[in-house]
DNA sequence: AGCTAACTTGAGGTGACCCTCAATTTAGCG
DNA sequence: CGCTAAATTGAGGGTCACCTCAAGTTAGCT
């Protein structure tokens, strides 16, 4: 019949359940991706999520989804009950990762000194990247930036445009630094990272990063 | 014999004399890592190098070996009759590939001003490891550092050990820049350029670096 | 030419991971 | 309770890459 290629992982739902009245909010034929109507799948979710947290800070963003659904002492089966895609996993769990930034970026806001406050995120941003696996690859690797993640990080960007922009007013933060510089050098360090046996190898990068950032002088801008 | 290791790249590889006498060292009972005794088995490593060389090239070093075989054309088979691993592959491609690096550094060593020199050879560097992924990976990786490889690398490194002397000496490279901080701030920049959409990004990123390297002044060292 | 060791071949076994779905279990309502 | 929809299960089919080896082919010596 129509089998062309695959069994076709997109076509999915024609049988469905040929609804005779309504049936309002069953949204999505297939696939629960909606809230759970049962206190036991509640707890499996809740279980999942746990798992998934776990295991992605610990062995990547790339972990077999088999592992996450041991370690929630579920099935596979389960796990794609609630999570269809990996991507689902991913928006369920890396946000509030992300979100941990904020505390870095509170505490930086609270530094007097603008420069020091803008060093000290960088320092304290990587300080958590080099624990936090699946924090690291979720700021390292672009292509896994689904919506809700993007905008998490975005959240934190906030903050950081706040601080450049203090340090720059202050005059010890190059004017021509721009945000994109940023973002591009915080994926190189953070991939780095990764590999490296001791923090003091990139400690010293950072650190030569900031000094090529820094103005030392302050605000007696021209030099004559 | 000498023979422990590899077929030994370093030797220029060409058949030449062909040993007369002492021929029999068929150490090995099934894989043939030796050097092939006829024709056509030549060619077909010829081929396969060539094929491994281009498709590491373009795809990274993880791409399948079963890639390289295609495109040599030769069976799957062949591919490991010739290297039975990959890391046989990696040491028979890989070193010509890192030599490539002597280039840049020769053209650095011609410039006279220390600091340039210096620069200019990192930015070379990096131009180089934007376009070449194999090489990028070698580089960035630390894994798949077999003894040739490292070798080949170790060789390169003492040019930038010279350039960096230089630059010291000059009074314009920090003192306390050391060898170290190159072997973490290279793969950090490796692994980032192969990300990025433009060559802008880590242009910027690498310039800031530099300049926390550098020392404006020169040689009029305490400034009053 | 004839012969043999050297070489090539590619189907097939192995393993990791993906995702699905028919059968089964279970929560929770009336 | 008993019933039904919601959830769980896990074997199983699909993909991809690895690597092997028995059988076939061929270079090159004599």
């Amino acid at each position: 019949m129509e089998s062309v290629t695959t069994p076709g992982p997109a076509a999915g739902e024609p049988t469905a359940a040929t609804p005779p009245a309504v049936t309002p909010p069953a949204a999505t034929p297939r696939a629960a991706a909606s809230r759970p109507r049962r206190a036991d799948a509640s707890r499996n979710r809740a279980k999942l999520l746990e798992a998934a947290d776990h295991v992605f800070a610990e062995h990547g963003l790339d972990a077999p989804l088999e592992e996450i659904a041991r370690r929630a002492g579920t099935s596979i089966g389960t796990l794609y009950n609630h999570f269809p895609t990996r991507t689902a996993l991913y928006d369920a769990v890396l946000p509030a990762r992300v979100s941990r930034l904020d505390q870095i970026g509170a505490r930086a806001m609270a530094e007097p000194d603008a420069w020091t406050a803008f060093a000290s995120y960088l320092t304290g941003l990587f300080d958590v990247l080099a624990q936090d696996r699946a924090l690291n690859e979720t700021l390292a690797r672009s292509d896994l930036l689904t919506e809700s993640v993007a905008a998490a990080c975005k959240e934190g960007l906030v903050q950081v445009e706040e601080l450049v922009r203090r340090a720059k007013a202050a005059g010890t933060l190059r004017p021509d630094f721009e945000r994109s510089d940023l973002t591009a050098f915080i994926p190189a360090l953070s991939h780095a990272i990764r590999e490296m046996p001791t923090s003091d190898a990139w400690r010293r990068c950072l650190g030569y990063f900031l000094d090529g950032l820094h103005v030392p002088g302050g605000p007696q801008a021209g030099r004559p």
